[in-house]
DNA sequence: CTGAAAGCGCTTACAG
DNA sequence: CTGAAAGCGCTTACAG
C-alpha cells in the first residue's frame, strides 16, 4: 500500500453552502434559520417558507460537525458486534438484531452505525472512536466476559446497553436479556417428556451469559448429568458438528441432544448423518433461538424462540433512557417452545 | 415504542477534559498542545513530554467534531452495501471485502464505517448521513443500476470507488472491478475443452457489472446458445436452487452449467441431487469466486477466482487518491480458473 | 417572532 | 519553538 500525500489545506468542499447562505437568500437571520431547522419553533410562516426555499435553492445540508459541537450529541449510537467477522455473516440472528435496532433508532431520527469489533486491535481503535464523541452511545451485542471494551466504554461514561447479561457488571450496565436458563429448561424438560434417558447438550460459550445460563438450564433438570454429556461449541455450525462427533465417541446411545444454537443444531444434524443416525428416530435434537435456519433445515429444528424484535425494542428503548439520564436497568424477556421435526 | 423525552440542556459530558485543560495541567498554550498533537513538529523536546504527561492526567480524548469543524475532514469514510440486509450476512465475499478495506484504511488511520442500504428508506437516510460531512469519502459495494444513491453521493461531489463498474457513470466514477468478461470466458471455454456439449448458465443480476459481464463472458464463447440455456439469479444459494430446477425443465439433457456466484452454485448442486443427477458425472458445474464456500462445498467447486485482497486495496488507494484530489480511474484485475471437483 | 452575540473545542497562519 | 488570535458552522439564551 502507497502512502498517500494528505492534503495540506482543507479542501473547501466545492463552496458547500452554509448556514448564512440560506438565511441571505431566505432574508432572515441566521439564528432564525436555524430555528427553522430545529422543530420551526418560533418562527412565523411565511419566514419559514422563506427558509425552506432557500434551503432548497441553495442545496444546504447541515454540517453535522458545527451541530455536534454545540449540541454536544451526534444523534448516532454504535452497534458493537464484539465478534470475529466471520460471526457475523454466518449467525442470521445478528441480522434480525441489527434490524429491530436500526429500525427503533430511525424512529428517533438517530443512525446506528454498525461496527464490529473482531481482534483486540479493532476493539481499541472502536474504543477510540466511540468515545471521540462520535456516537452517544453504544449497543454491545455478544461481548465475552474479561472484554476490555465494555470497561473501557464504562470507565469513559458512554451510555451503554449489552445484549446479554454483562458477566461481571451487572449491577452497572443496563442490558436485555431472553430468559435463556428458563428456556434451557423448557427444552430439557420436553426432552424428558418425550421419553428420552440420555441427554447431551452443546453448550454455547462459556464466556457469554447465553453460555452459562443455558448450560445453568441444563443442570436444573438434570443435576445428575454424566460430565461426559456436556461439550462446548461455540455458537457456530462447525462447533456443532465438532462437538457432535465428540459426543458420539463418548456416549453412543445418547438418545438426544439439546444444542444451545439453532446454527450449531444444523451442524450437529449433519454429523449424526454421517455417523448414519437418524433425526428425530435415532437421536433428538433440541435447538435454540428459532433463528432463520430453524424453519428452514431438515428436517425443521425444534427449538426455543429468543424474541428478538422485543430484545432490539428494549434495547432501544433503555438506551434513549440512558441518554436522557435515567439510571440502569436489566430487561429479562421470556422464551418459548417451537415443536417442530426434530424432538 | 416510548417516545423519550431528549434531554433539553447539552450533557456537559460528566466535565470531559478540553485542549485547554490539558495546556494548564502541561504549562504550555492550546497551540503548543495541538501541535504536538498532530505531527509534534515545532513542539520541543521538554514541551512534547510536558504535553504528553498532561494527557495521561488529564484523560485527554480530542473532540473529534471541533477538530472536524475546522479540518473539514473526518478520517472516516463509509462502507455502502447496497444490498438487502440479508445478503451482507450471505454472502461471504462482502466480508472478504469488508475485511481488506478496513485493514488498508487502518493504515491510514482512517475508519471504516460499515453501513448497508437495504431499502429505499436506508439509502435516503445514508444519503443524508454521509452528505452531511460524517465521512470524507465512500466505497460503494454492489450498487444496482438505476439506484439513486451513486447519482446523490456523485452530485454532492463526495469522493466515491466502486466495487465493479458503475454501470452509466464509467466514465466519471471511480472503480475497481474483476476481469468477469474474461473469467466467465475462462470458465466457459474449460467446460467445453472438457468435452461438454450443452452449457447452460445462471446468471448474476443483469442490473450489476458482474451480472452483465459474465454473461457477455459467455456469449463470447457460446455465442449460438439456445436462449433456453440462459436462466437469471440474483447470486444467492435460493436463486441458484431455483434457476438449476428451471433450466432441468427447460433442457433436462443440459451437461453442464456455468454458475455465475459459488453461492447459486451450491443452490444449483441441490437442486441437481433432489433430481437424482450426479455432480460432476451427469452435470458438470463451474461457480465463481473463489468465496469460502467453494472450498467448503460438497464436492468441492471448481470456480473462478476473483482477487478480493487486491480489490479491496485498489479501491482504498483510488479513493485516498480521490481525497488529495486526483482524478477518478478504473482498475481491472485478471481473475483465474480454480479448477476442484465439480467440472 | 426576530436578530445580535456568545460560545462549543479545535487548528493554523501570523508575529515574535 | 511558542503564544495570541481568528475562524470553522452551528445553537441558544438574551433583549427587544
Amino acid at each position: 500500500m502507497v502512502t498517500q500525500p494528505r492534503p495540506q489545506r482543507p479542501r473547501p468542499q466545492a463552496g458547500r453552502p452554509t448556514m448564512d447562505d440560506v438565511a441571505a437568500v431566505a432574508g432572515v437571520s441566521r439564528g432564525t434559520v436555524s430555528r427553522a431547522l430545529n422543530g420551526g419553533h418560533n418562527v412565523s410562516g411565511p419566514a419559514f417558507e422563506a427558509v425552506q426555499r432557500a434551503i432548497r435553492k441553495t442545496g444546504y445540508v447541515v454540517n453535522q460537525h458545527a451541530r455536534s459541537l454545540v449540541t454536544q450529541r451526534s444523534d448516532s449510537v454504535a452497534f458493537i458486534l464484539s465478534e470475529p467477522q466471520d460471526r457475523l455473516f454466518e449467525d442470521p440472528n445478528f441480522n434480525v438484531l441489527l434490524r429491530g435496532c436500526t429500525r427503533a433508532l430511525g424512529e428517533h431520527d438517530i443512525t446506528l452505525l454498525l461496527t464490529v469489533a473482531g481482534t483486540q486491535e479493532d476493539r481499541e481503535r472502536i474504543g477510540r472512536y466511540v468515545t471521540a464523541g462520535h456516537v452517544d452511545g453504544a449497543l454491545l451485542v455478544s461481548d465475552h466476559a474479561g472484554s476490555s471494551l465494555l470497561q473501557e466504554l464504562k470507565d469513559r461514561g458512554l451510555p451503554v446497553v449489552t445484549c446479554g447479561r454483562p458477566l461481571g457488571h451487572e449491577r452497572e450496565i443496563s442490558y436485555v436479556a431472553a430468559d435463556d436458563r428458563d428456556g434451557a429448561r423448557q427444552m430439557v424438560s420436553y426432552l424428558r417428556s418425550r421419553g428420552h434417558r440420555t441427554i447431551a447438550t452443546i453448550t454455547g460459550p462459556l464466556d457469554t451469559s447465553g453460555g452459562v445460563d443455558r448450560l445453568a438450564g441444563y443442570y436444573d433438570v438434570l443435576g445428575d448429568a454424566d460430565p461426559r454429556l456436556v461439550v462446548s461449541g461455540d455458537y457456530t455450525q462447525a462447533s456443532g458438528e465438532v462437538a457432535m462427533e465428540k459426543l458420539l465417541r463418548q456416549v453412543p446411545d445418547l438418545d438426544a441432544v439439546f444444542v444451545c444454537s439453532d446454527l450449531m443444531a444444523v451442524g450437529a444434524i449433519a454429523a449424526l448423518a454421517r455417523a448414519g443416525k437418524r433425526v428425530p428416530d435415532d437421536v433428538a435434537i433440541g435447538g435454540f433461538d428459532d433463528s432463520k435456519v430453524a424453519a428452514a433445515s431438515t428436517p425443521p429444528l425444534t427449538t426455543i424462540r429468543q424474541p428478538f424484535g422485543r430484545i432490539s425494542g428494549e434495547m432501544v428503548r433503555l438506551l434513549l433512557g440512558h441518554l436522557s439520564g435515567e439510571p440502569p436497568a436489566a430487561v429479562i424477556l421470556p422464551t418459548e417452545l417451537v415443536v417442530r421435526a426434530t424432538a
